[in-house]
DNA sequence: ACAAAAGTGTTCTCCATACACCCATGG
DNA sequence: CCATGGGTGTATGGAGAACACTTTTGT
């Protein structure tokens, strides 16, 4: 489908939409120890975007998120944290939408209900980066991985949604012991460590970050791995669920 | 103004709200050591619930939130932070805002947009319990402060909202030094230490807890205070916010 | 004198940090 | 052998919890 009829369609569904409400989602990757956020890019310009979208009349806000996270990923059971509401009064983006619009040949009706203000909830998937397959929606010619460091500009607050994304991330990391998600099944021990150092940014002691992770009792040792490096293997380690629940509260 | 009137107003008002969005407010006071929540009695009913408010089109989030704290408490420059989004697709209560309705005389038309879904943002408050001049809106009989660990049954989804609430306020308690609000200008020390320990729900060391707050170097000492009991005076403390906003971070 | 408030000292545990060092193993 | 992975030991510092004890001060 074309952007046009595409369009057309998105328009006319929003009378099944519930009104003045939009979402957001900062999907974290993990690739070649940098930490990646996936973007859509508009038709034809220069626009980067968070994906997001709208919540159905008869649709949890949660489910509503996890739509469009298994539409740009492919992936169902994605593990989602919502992290904060977007309700400033200037969060209406006519002009946007109009060049968008007029890139892909569409005449932009200013009355259109997406040109209107929206209040957003922002939320944060973390996702194991090689089963996802990003797709671009009807209005995007890119879905693609971002290092987090080196973001092109965002449209609309979008930027400003990423920052807070990574704040909440960073201070959940401990707590929530949500960084697995964005690890594959089984993983290496320097793998997990690189994880953490590039969401908090810092270095951290092999020895006390490895004491840290198995005294924390929800990591399950299985065989070696490799046979390609002149050294010893690492062991793979996978994160267990059933320890995890036991503890925590 | 009757119930009727403010009624008819309010719906007809519906035009130059913001569409599908609602405010919560949990307002914590503390007063007689007991942790209080502000709450409202719809007029000749028993159906208790928190403040609350739609958003206005032209105005930011937090304002909406701030107008109806100022309705409800007197008071400006209130202490506040947003902590959840609430967003099941069955927070629509058609049947409560019936009776209501009709509790008061009023014919309900379950078409008027009060009955539909809302996706409703919860903020807590912290307020300086004296201050406070609890003033019901026009649909209601009472505002009240009523002890957390004694709610009356609550409409809506609002008895989550509360327990969301001082989920949140008890996790950021350290972490933003929010307590403060809700005392006086000036306390004693013993007067914090009660305040933590109803907000935490446990017994606290008074040695401990006197050299950690003091360690903190956020509190200034006033003169003494009472002359009430027979025995030494306690001091008085104030919070200093230019001390507390050079260390964070 | 008494009671409440305030402060000091000490001990323990737990945790994070830092660093030195050893062992294992695959080529 | 040696590079990499994995592990132990140990010292330090800080926070927090527990408790004993002293000092201050208003009536």
């Amino acid at each position: 489908m074309d952007f046009q009829e595409g369009f057309r369609l998105f328009i006319e569904n929003g009378k099944n939409l519930h009104p003045g409400v939009s979402t957001d989602c900062v999907i974290f990757g993990f690739h070649d120890n940098l930490l990646k956020v996936l973007l859509l890019k508009f038709k034809n310009t220069s626009f980067y975007a968070l994906p997001g979208g709208f919540i159905e009349k008869d649709e949890n806000l949660e489910d509503a998120v996890r739509r469009v996270l298994e539409r740009r990923t492919g992936l169902k059971d994605i593990y989602l944290e919502q992290f904060y509401a977007f309700g400033d009064k200037k969060r209406a983006y006519p002009d946007i939408h109009r060049i968008v619009s007029e890139s892909n040949s569409v005449v932009f009706n200013p009355d259109n209900w997406i040109a209107g203000r929206f209040i957003s909830i922002g939320y944060y998937a973390l996702v194991d980066f090689v089963h996802v397959k990003p797709t671009p929606d009807v209005f995007s010619d890119s879905c693609d991985w971002h290092d987090i460091r080196e973001l092109p500009d965002l449209v609309f607050d979008h930027r400003e949604v990423v920052d807070k994304a990574l704040e909440s991330l960073r201070q959940m990391l401990d707590y929530k012991l949500s960084a697995f998600n964005l690890l594959p099944e089984s993983f290496t021990m320097i793998e997990l460590q690189a994880l953490y150092e590039t969401i908090l940014g810092k270095k951290l002691v092999r020895t006390n970050f490895q004491r840290k992770m198995l005294g924390l009792g929800i990591l399950e040792r299985l065989e070696k791995k490799w046979s390609g490096g002149a050294h010893k293997a690492p062991y793979l380690y996978k994160f267990n669920k059933n320890k995890y629940l036991k503890e925590p509260d």
